[in-house]
DNA sequence: GGATTAATTCAACATACGTAGAATTCACCG
DNA sequence: CGGTGAATTCTACGTATGTTGAATTAATCC
């Protein structure tokens, strides 16, 4: 009838060829999770970020929890990546220190960082987010722990852990999510010979007389 | 008119006698935006959890921004605290031991932890808080360090503020928002005498050889 | 080449939120 | 005891959010 413009152009329907929004549509997710932490972000905003209508990406990814684990699954498994970096120690190098920078070098893959800090933000607002993360550290840390002061101090394997995970934490707020000045500038090497002996300190060293042996 | 039950009790209107409601509102406030951070606390939650209108948080608050500020206006100037810490060190004890447990005392008041904690977990989520946070921290902490490590290694006084940063940081986050065991359980002087060498070491110790001398 | 399936958008619903304005009741000052 | 101001609630507006269902178009299979 050509009404208004002789060309009606539908908007609606399938588009040719691959367009690549299922794929869009997760690194746009990765990104604001990580940027704005799960209650933060809207499926609006994805959709927008990904050029796509806010129903694709239910249409993709069901509900906004299901995109939100889908967004922070890591493509590597903790433990694995942590005894691969153990293996590659040089000699003269600490533990905690080499542990320290393998951590660093591992935040700052480009395929690990969105999920990563997606994960790190969102523990902070979501108790879910914060049962996953506390999983992650008890799985990345307790491991190195315990085969690092085995015999040694093994009742207190999970405390000495524990303080690991408060100096790699704070780490990592400070730089990726606070980003306060000197600690998000630094390299990754200079941070890890600066950190890396409190860690080995906390794995094997005197804890303070305060009377915590078994 | 005897309408329905012959009792009207008009609901609207001020109450006899001094209810209490403003400090109510305050409180509740302080309690959800620890709990939930900026984003996650509602008006009407706190209104709810206040026994009290919407409305009447807007009357006395204003917007929620300022109620924000108003809950998370800390009781003390955190640089006086400070120096009233380091002034009560006793001796034997290193100052970062006394600095660490002087910071979980801080913490731990009653009158504190509320807008503390506050103000931890929405710096998470809103840049605004977050800068607040970084205000804090450096008001908190460069005070101290520039004084302990004054004329010996100057030129790195922030970069070493920064590292004491981190560690205090991951303690009160593993501590207080994401609660992991041990860290979660254990005295302040537990934790003190147990983190306590490693900022220590962050303020006057060797920081390694990578070469950060000015 | 017709039927089926996947991709895509539109329009809409039901909630929840922050906020504003008007109305009502009490306290207090003269 | 009359009037001014503070306290309190009700109702409502505008906007944003997660989610759903129908409609439309392209790819794919037989």
């Amino acid at each position: 009838m050509t009404r208004d413009a002789h060309e009606a152009r539908s908007r609606t329907g399938r588009r040719s060829g691959d367009s690549g929004s299922k794929v869009a549509i997760l690194a746009a997710a990765r990104l604001q999770f990580a940027e704005y932490g799960y209650d933060g972000t809207t499926i609006r905003g994805i959709a927008a970020a990904a050029g796509v209508d806010p129903a694709l990406v239910h249409h993709f990814y069901g509900t906004k929890e299901r995109l939100f684990a889908a967004a922070t699954e890591l493509p590597i498994v903790p433990s694995e990546a942590i005894n691969a970096a153990l293996a590659s120690r040089e000699p003269g190098r600490s533990l905690g220190t080499h542990l320290a920078y393998s951590a660093l070098a591992l935040w700052e893959r480009a395929d690990m960082r969105g999920a990563f800090q997606a994960m790190l933000r969102s523990a902070l607002t979501s108790e879910q987010a914060a049962a996953t993360l506390r999983d992650f550290i008890a799985e990345a840390i307790l491991g190195p722990v315990a085969s690092a002061a085995a015999g040694a101090d093994a009742g207190n394997a999970a405390y000495r852990a524990s303080l690991v995970a408060t100096q790699m934490l704070g780490l990592a707020v400070g730089r990726y999510v606070l980003r306060f000045g000197p600690v998000a500038q630094a390299s990754k090497e200079e941070l890890a010979v600066a950190i890396g002996p409190a860690i080995d300190r906390y794995l094997t060293g005197d804890l303070g007389q305060a009377g915590r042996g078994h």
